[in-house]
DNA sequence: ACGAATTAGGACTAAAATGGTCCCTTATAG
DNA sequence: CTATAAGGGACCATTTTAGTCCTAATTCGT
Protein backbone atom coordinates (compact mmCIF):
# COMPACT_ATOMS: atom_id res chain seq x y z
CA UNK A 1 0.00 0.00 0.00
CA UNK A 2 1.05 3.76 -0.38
CA UNK A 3 4.22 3.18 -2.47
CA UNK A 4 6.78 5.14 -3.94
CA UNK A 5 8.46 4.15 -6.95
CA UNK A 6 11.24 2.72 -7.06
CA UNK A 7 12.88 5.26 -9.22
CA UNK A 8 12.30 7.63 -6.37
CA UNK A 9 14.08 5.08 -3.85
CA UNK A 10 16.73 4.85 -5.85
CA UNK A 11 16.40 8.57 -6.37
CA UNK A 12 17.19 8.86 -2.55
CA UNK A 13 19.97 6.69 -2.44
CA UNK A 14 21.58 8.38 -4.75
CA UNK A 15 21.11 11.62 -2.95
CA UNK A 16 22.41 9.83 0.31
CA UNK A 17 25.34 9.29 -1.38
CA UNK A 18 26.04 12.41 -2.89
CA UNK A 19 25.26 14.06 0.32
CA UNK A 20 28.08 11.73 2.09
CA UNK A 21 30.93 13.86 -0.80
CA UNK A 22 29.76 17.19 0.42
CA UNK A 23 31.40 19.90 -1.52
CA UNK A 24 32.84 17.49 -3.87
CA UNK A 25 31.15 17.61 -7.51
CA UNK A 26 30.55 13.47 -8.42
CA UNK A 27 29.61 12.66 -12.15
CA UNK A 28 26.81 10.29 -13.31
CA UNK A 29 29.95 7.94 -13.65
CA UNK A 30 30.96 8.04 -9.62
CA UNK A 31 27.69 7.92 -8.25
CA UNK A 32 26.85 4.62 -10.14
CA UNK A 33 29.97 3.29 -8.90
CA UNK A 34 29.23 3.67 -5.70
CA UNK A 35 26.08 2.78 -5.92
CA UNK A 36 25.67 -0.05 -7.81
CA UNK A 37 23.00 1.79 -10.03
CA UNK A 38 23.10 1.23 -13.58
CA UNK A 39 24.61 4.85 -15.46
CA UNK A 40 22.26 5.31 -17.55
CA UNK A 41 18.99 5.27 -14.61
CA UNK A 42 21.53 7.21 -12.34
CA UNK A 43 22.43 10.08 -15.05
CA UNK A 44 18.10 10.01 -15.46
CA UNK A 45 17.72 10.34 -12.21
CA UNK A 46 20.34 13.23 -11.40
CA UNK A 47 19.24 14.98 -14.12
CA UNK A 48 15.41 15.18 -12.91
CA UNK A 49 16.90 16.12 -9.54
CA UNK A 50 18.78 18.65 -11.04
CA UNK A 51 15.79 20.18 -12.84
CA UNK A 52 14.23 20.39 -9.57
CA UNK A 53 16.83 22.72 -7.82
CA UNK A 54 17.89 19.86 -5.75
CA UNK A 55 20.99 19.21 -6.73
CA UNK A 56 23.13 21.67 -9.26
CA UNK A 57 25.44 20.52 -12.43
CA UNK A 58 28.41 21.45 -13.79
CA UNK A 59 29.21 20.44 -17.33
CA UNK A 60 31.44 19.82 -19.60
CA UNK A 61 35.16 17.54 -18.59
CA UNK A 62 35.30 16.80 -14.80
CA UNK A 63 31.57 18.59 -14.19
CA UNK A 64 29.16 16.40 -12.42
CA UNK A 65 26.54 17.08 -9.42
CA UNK A 66 26.98 18.11 -5.88
CA UNK A 67 23.72 19.11 -3.38
CA UNK A 68 21.88 22.46 -3.71
CA UNK A 69 21.76 22.73 -0.56
CA UNK A 70 22.48 20.88 2.90
CA UNK A 71 21.38 17.78 3.93
CA UNK A 72 19.30 18.57 6.28
CA UNK A 73 17.55 20.96 4.50
CA UNK A 74 16.69 18.88 1.89
CA UNK A 75 13.22 16.40 2.74
CA UNK A 76 11.57 13.27 2.14
CA UNK A 77 8.40 14.99 0.86
CA UNK A 78 10.90 17.08 -1.75
CA UNK A 79 12.66 14.24 -3.13
CA UNK A 80 8.86 12.60 -3.92
CA UNK A 81 7.73 15.37 -5.22
CA UNK A 82 10.71 15.90 -7.45
CA UNK A 83 10.99 12.69 -8.82
CA UNK A 84 7.44 11.77 -8.77
CA UNK A 85 5.70 14.47 -9.62
CA UNK A 86 3.32 16.47 -7.32
CA UNK A 87 0.49 14.19 -7.59
CA UNK A 88 -1.81 13.34 -4.86
CA UNK A 89 -2.81 10.49 -2.46
CA UNK A 90 -6.34 9.91 -4.67
CA UNK A 91 -6.62 10.86 -8.21
CA UNK A 92 -9.38 12.82 -7.91
CA UNK A 93 -7.40 15.40 -5.46
CA UNK A 94 -4.62 16.20 -7.72
CA UNK A 95 -5.41 19.87 -9.42
CA UNK A 96 -5.62 18.94 -12.98
CA UNK A 97 -8.25 16.08 -13.05
CA UNK A 98 -11.99 15.86 -12.35
CA UNK A 99 -13.93 13.24 -10.43
CA UNK A 100 -17.15 12.44 -12.56
CA UNK A 101 -18.58 11.36 -9.09
CA UNK A 102 -18.33 14.39 -7.40
CA UNK A 103 -21.72 14.84 -7.03
CA UNK A 104 -22.32 12.02 -5.88
CA UNK A 105 -19.06 11.24 -3.58
CA UNK A 106 -19.21 11.15 -0.05
CA UNK A 107 -15.93 10.68 0.74
CA UNK A 108 -14.85 13.87 -0.56
CA UNK A 109 -11.62 15.66 1.15
CA UNK A 110 -10.75 12.99 3.63
CA UNK A 111 -8.11 11.48 1.63
CA UNK A 112 -6.94 14.85 1.13
CA UNK A 113 -6.99 15.81 4.78
CA UNK A 114 -4.87 12.34 5.36
CA UNK A 115 -2.54 13.28 2.47
CA UNK A 116 -1.46 16.97 4.07
CA UNK A 117 -0.73 15.00 7.04
CA UNK A 118 1.54 12.27 5.38
CA UNK A 119 2.87 15.29 3.42
CA UNK A 120 3.72 17.15 6.48
CA UNK A 121 5.35 14.38 8.42
CA UNK A 122 7.14 13.78 5.19
CA UNK A 123 8.37 17.37 4.91
CA UNK A 124 9.67 17.13 8.64
CA UNK A 125 12.32 14.02 7.62
CA UNK A 126 15.38 15.27 6.08
CA UNK A 127 17.96 13.49 3.70
CA UNK A 128 20.10 13.37 6.84
CA UNK A 129 17.56 10.86 8.90
CA UNK A 130 17.31 9.10 5.80
CA UNK A 131 21.42 8.39 5.35
CA UNK A 132 21.41 7.02 9.50
CA UNK A 133 20.03 3.77 8.38
CA UNK A 134 20.75 1.96 11.38
CA UNK A 135 20.13 4.35 13.82
CA UNK A 136 17.05 4.80 14.96
CA UNK A 137 14.96 7.66 13.40
CA UNK A 138 14.92 9.23 16.76
CA UNK A 139 11.72 11.52 16.67
CA UNK A 140 10.42 13.60 13.56
CA UNK A 141 7.35 16.02 13.49
CA UNK A 142 4.69 15.37 12.92
CA UNK A 143 2.18 18.11 12.46
CA UNK A 144 4.63 20.43 14.63
CA UNK A 145 4.56 17.97 17.21
CA UNK A 146 7.91 15.71 18.05
CA UNK A 147 6.91 12.19 17.35
CA UNK A 148 9.29 9.18 18.21
CA UNK A 149 8.29 5.88 15.77
CA UNK A 150 10.11 3.02 18.34
CA UNK A 151 8.78 0.06 17.10
CA UNK A 152 6.77 -2.50 13.84
CA UNK A 153 3.29 -1.41 13.84
CA UNK A 154 0.75 -4.06 14.82
CA UNK A 155 -2.02 -4.45 12.96
CA UNK A 156 -5.02 -3.59 14.67
CA UNK A 157 -7.56 -5.53 11.79
CA UNK B 1 3.16 10.96 -4.77
CA UNK B 2 2.76 8.63 -2.73
CA UNK B 3 -0.85 7.83 -3.84
CA UNK B 4 -3.34 5.11 -3.51
CA UNK B 5 -5.20 3.54 -6.07
CA UNK B 6 -8.67 4.68 -7.63
CA UNK B 7 -10.55 0.96 -6.57
CA UNK B 8 -9.06 1.77 -3.37
CA UNK B 9 -10.62 5.19 -3.39
CA UNK B 10 -13.85 3.98 -4.66
CA UNK B 11 -13.97 1.10 -2.11
CA UNK B 12 -13.88 3.65 0.65
CA UNK B 13 -17.18 5.32 -1.71
CA UNK B 14 -18.46 1.87 -1.48
CA UNK B 15 -18.16 1.45 2.60
CA UNK B 16 -19.46 4.60 3.36
CA UNK B 17 -22.46 3.85 1.53
CA UNK B 18 -22.27 0.68 3.60
CA UNK B 19 -22.03 2.50 6.67
CA UNK B 20 -24.78 4.58 6.02
CA UNK B 21 -27.07 1.83 5.70
CA UNK B 22 -26.28 -0.15 8.91
CA UNK B 23 -28.44 -3.17 9.31
CA UNK B 24 -29.45 -3.74 6.55
CA UNK B 25 -27.97 -6.02 3.21
CA UNK B 26 -26.94 -3.56 0.10
CA UNK B 27 -26.97 -5.64 -3.17
CA UNK B 28 -23.92 -4.63 -5.45
CA UNK B 29 -26.63 -3.18 -7.72
CA UNK B 30 -27.65 -1.44 -4.76
CA UNK B 31 -24.42 0.44 -4.03
CA UNK B 32 -23.52 0.56 -7.68
CA UNK B 33 -27.24 2.88 -8.05
CA UNK B 34 -26.08 4.50 -5.20
CA UNK B 35 -22.65 5.83 -5.93
CA UNK B 36 -22.74 6.24 -9.42
CA UNK B 37 -19.81 3.34 -9.94
CA UNK B 38 -20.34 0.93 -12.75
CA UNK B 39 -22.00 -2.87 -11.45
CA UNK B 40 -19.43 -4.80 -12.60
CA UNK B 41 -16.68 -2.70 -10.33
CA UNK B 42 -18.19 -2.28 -7.70
CA UNK B 43 -19.24 -6.09 -7.51
CA UNK B 44 -15.46 -6.26 -7.24
CA UNK B 45 -14.64 -4.42 -4.91
CA UNK B 46 -17.57 -5.95 -2.58
CA UNK B 47 -16.01 -9.18 -3.48
CA UNK B 48 -12.58 -8.04 -2.43
CA UNK B 49 -13.97 -6.68 0.65
CA UNK B 50 -16.23 -10.02 1.48
CA UNK B 51 -12.71 -12.08 1.30
CA UNK B 52 -10.53 -9.76 3.76
CA UNK B 53 -13.05 -9.38 5.94
CA UNK B 54 -14.46 -6.05 6.09
CA UNK B 55 -17.78 -6.97 4.76
CA UNK B 56 -19.58 -9.83 5.39
CA UNK B 57 -21.98 -11.25 2.35
CA UNK B 58 -25.05 -13.28 2.12
CA UNK B 59 -25.99 -15.28 -1.03
CA UNK B 60 -29.34 -16.04 -3.17
CA UNK B 61 -32.43 -14.07 -3.77
CA UNK B 62 -32.17 -10.91 -1.36
CA UNK B 63 -28.55 -11.53 -0.73
CA UNK B 64 -25.96 -8.69 -0.20
CA UNK B 65 -23.71 -7.22 2.04
CA UNK B 66 -23.03 -5.08 4.86
CA UNK B 67 -20.33 -3.99 7.23
CA UNK B 68 -18.88 -6.66 9.32
CA UNK B 69 -18.20 -4.08 12.06
CA UNK B 70 -19.04 -1.13 12.95
CA UNK B 71 -17.56 1.60 11.09
CA UNK B 72 -15.69 3.31 13.95
CA UNK B 73 -14.01 -0.34 13.97
CA UNK B 74 -12.79 -0.42 10.28
CA UNK B 75 -9.44 1.75 9.79
CA UNK B 76 -8.30 3.56 6.51
CA UNK B 77 -5.24 1.12 6.45
CA UNK B 78 -7.29 -1.92 6.84
CA UNK B 79 -9.10 -0.75 3.40
CA UNK B 80 -6.25 0.08 1.83
CA UNK B 81 -4.58 -3.53 2.85
CA UNK B 82 -7.76 -4.69 1.75
CA UNK B 83 -7.67 -3.14 -2.01
CA UNK B 84 -4.18 -3.46 -2.68
CA UNK B 85 -2.39 -6.20 -0.42
CA UNK B 86 0.27 -5.71 1.99
CA UNK B 87 2.39 -4.03 -0.38
CA UNK B 88 4.79 -1.24 1.34
CA UNK B 89 6.08 2.16 0.67
CA UNK B 90 9.12 1.05 -1.05
CA UNK B 91 9.85 -2.25 -2.93
CA UNK B 92 12.63 -3.68 -1.11
CA UNK B 93 10.76 -3.55 2.26
CA UNK B 94 7.90 -5.29 1.07
CA UNK B 95 8.39 -8.99 3.01
CA UNK B 96 8.71 -11.28 -0.65
CA UNK B 97 10.85 -9.01 -2.52
CA UNK B 98 14.88 -9.23 -2.52
CA UNK B 99 16.96 -6.30 -3.27
CA UNK B 100 19.83 -6.22 -5.26
CA UNK B 101 21.61 -3.30 -3.68
CA UNK B 102 21.37 -4.70 -0.13
CA UNK B 103 24.94 -4.35 0.09
CA UNK B 104 25.54 -0.70 -0.49
CA UNK B 105 22.49 0.35 0.15
CA UNK B 106 22.86 3.71 2.83
CA UNK B 107 19.25 4.50 3.08
CA UNK B 108 18.25 0.62 4.43
CA UNK B 109 15.20 1.20 6.91
CA UNK B 110 14.52 4.44 6.82
CA UNK B 111 11.65 4.68 4.30
CA UNK B 112 10.35 1.33 6.35
CA UNK B 113 10.30 3.82 9.59
CA UNK B 114 8.20 6.32 7.40
CA UNK B 115 6.25 3.92 6.37
CA UNK B 116 5.25 2.49 9.83
CA UNK B 117 4.38 5.88 10.77
CA UNK B 118 2.07 5.87 8.23
CA UNK B 119 0.55 2.94 8.73
CA UNK B 120 -0.25 4.19 12.06
CA UNK B 121 -1.84 7.39 11.36
CA UNK B 122 -3.88 5.53 8.64
CA UNK B 123 -4.57 2.69 11.20
CA UNK B 124 -6.05 5.73 13.68
CA UNK B 125 -8.84 7.26 11.07
CA UNK B 126 -11.89 5.11 10.57
CA UNK B 127 -14.46 4.95 8.28
CA UNK B 128 -16.56 7.02 10.30
CA UNK B 129 -14.00 9.87 9.96
CA UNK B 130 -13.75 9.23 5.86
CA UNK B 131 -17.81 9.67 6.02
CA UNK B 132 -17.30 13.37 7.59
CA UNK B 133 -16.83 14.72 4.35
CA UNK B 134 -17.25 18.32 5.48
CA UNK B 135 -16.68 18.23 8.99
CA UNK B 136 -13.14 19.03 9.72
CA UNK B 137 -11.25 15.80 10.72
CA UNK B 138 -11.04 16.41 14.30
CA UNK B 139 -7.70 15.13 15.61
CA UNK B 140 -6.34 11.93 15.16
CA UNK B 141 -3.91 9.99 16.56
CA UNK B 142 -0.23 9.73 15.29
CA UNK B 143 1.89 7.12 16.77
CA UNK B 144 -0.30 7.46 19.81
CA UNK B 145 -0.59 11.22 19.73
CA UNK B 146 -3.17 13.01 18.92
CA UNK B 147 -2.74 15.47 16.04
CA UNK B 148 -4.80 18.08 14.49
CA UNK B 149 -4.57 19.29 11.16
CA UNK B 150 -5.85 22.19 10.42
CA UNK B 151 -5.07 23.88 7.03
CA UNK B 152 -3.10 23.16 3.71
CA UNK B 153 0.62 22.06 4.29
CA UNK B 154 2.65 24.94 3.34
CA UNK B 155 5.75 23.56 1.10
CA UNK B 156 8.59 23.96 2.91
CA UNK B 157 11.13 23.62 -0.03
C1' DA C 1 41.82 25.17 -31.50
C1' DC C 2 40.91 20.40 -30.59
C1' DG C 3 39.43 16.42 -28.21
C1' DA C 4 37.87 14.03 -24.26
C1' DA C 5 34.50 14.34 -20.52
C1' DT C 6 30.29 15.17 -18.99
C1' DT C 7 25.57 17.07 -18.55
C1' DA C 8 20.76 18.16 -21.15
C1' DG C 9 16.92 16.56 -23.20
C1' DG C 10 14.20 13.37 -25.15
C1' DA C 11 12.83 9.26 -27.90
C1' DC C 12 12.00 4.75 -27.46
C1' DT C 13 10.91 -0.02 -25.74
C1' DA C 14 9.64 -3.77 -22.71
C1' DA C 15 7.40 -5.12 -18.83
C1' DA C 16 4.22 -4.60 -15.21
C1' DA C 17 0.31 -2.60 -12.86
C1' DT C 18 -4.34 -0.80 -13.12
C1' DG C 19 -9.11 -0.33 -14.30
C1' DG C 20 -12.81 -2.40 -15.97
C1' DT C 21 -15.84 -5.96 -18.17
C1' DC C 22 -17.70 -10.45 -18.70
C1' DC C 23 -18.72 -15.26 -17.93
C1' DC C 24 -19.71 -19.29 -15.55
C1' DT C 25 -20.68 -21.47 -11.00
C1' DT C 26 -22.87 -21.77 -6.49
C1' DA C 27 -26.32 -20.66 -3.12
C1' DT C 28 -30.91 -19.38 -1.54
C1' DA C 29 -35.59 -17.28 -1.13
C1' DG C 30 -40.13 -17.74 -2.64
C1' DC D 1 -38.20 -24.33 -10.38
C1' DT D 2 -36.83 -19.98 -11.20
C1' DA D 3 -35.14 -15.59 -10.40
C1' DT D 4 -31.76 -13.19 -7.82
C1' DA D 5 -27.25 -12.60 -5.88
C1' DA D 6 -22.69 -13.53 -4.55
C1' DG D 7 -18.03 -16.22 -5.69
C1' DG D 8 -14.22 -16.73 -8.45
C1' DG D 9 -11.69 -15.92 -12.16
C1' DA D 10 -10.31 -15.00 -17.03
C1' DC D 11 -9.50 -11.52 -19.95
C1' DC D 12 -8.23 -7.18 -22.27
C1' DA D 13 -7.10 -2.28 -23.01
C1' DT D 14 -4.75 1.42 -21.22
C1' DT D 15 -1.49 3.62 -18.50
C1' DT D 16 2.71 3.66 -15.72
C1' DT D 17 7.12 2.42 -14.75
C1' DA D 18 11.86 1.14 -15.46
C1' DG D 19 15.46 1.32 -18.08
C1' DT D 20 18.38 2.19 -22.32
C1' DC D 21 20.17 4.94 -25.89
C1' DC D 22 21.10 8.67 -29.05
C1' DT D 23 22.18 13.34 -30.28
C1' DA D 24 23.19 17.95 -28.86
C1' DA D 25 25.50 21.48 -25.89
C1' DT D 26 29.35 22.68 -22.53
C1' DT D 27 33.64 23.01 -20.65
C1' DC D 28 38.35 21.55 -19.15
C1' DG D 29 43.09 20.60 -20.45
C1' DT D 30 46.60 20.69 -23.57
Amino acid sequence: MLRISKLTDYGTVVLAHLASETGSVCSAADVAQATGIAVPTVSKLLKSLARSGLVTSTRGANGGYRLARAASDISAASVIDALEGPVSITECSASDSHCDYESVCNVGNAWQRINVAIRRALEDVSLVDLQRANSPLPTFNFAGLPVSVTGAAEKKN
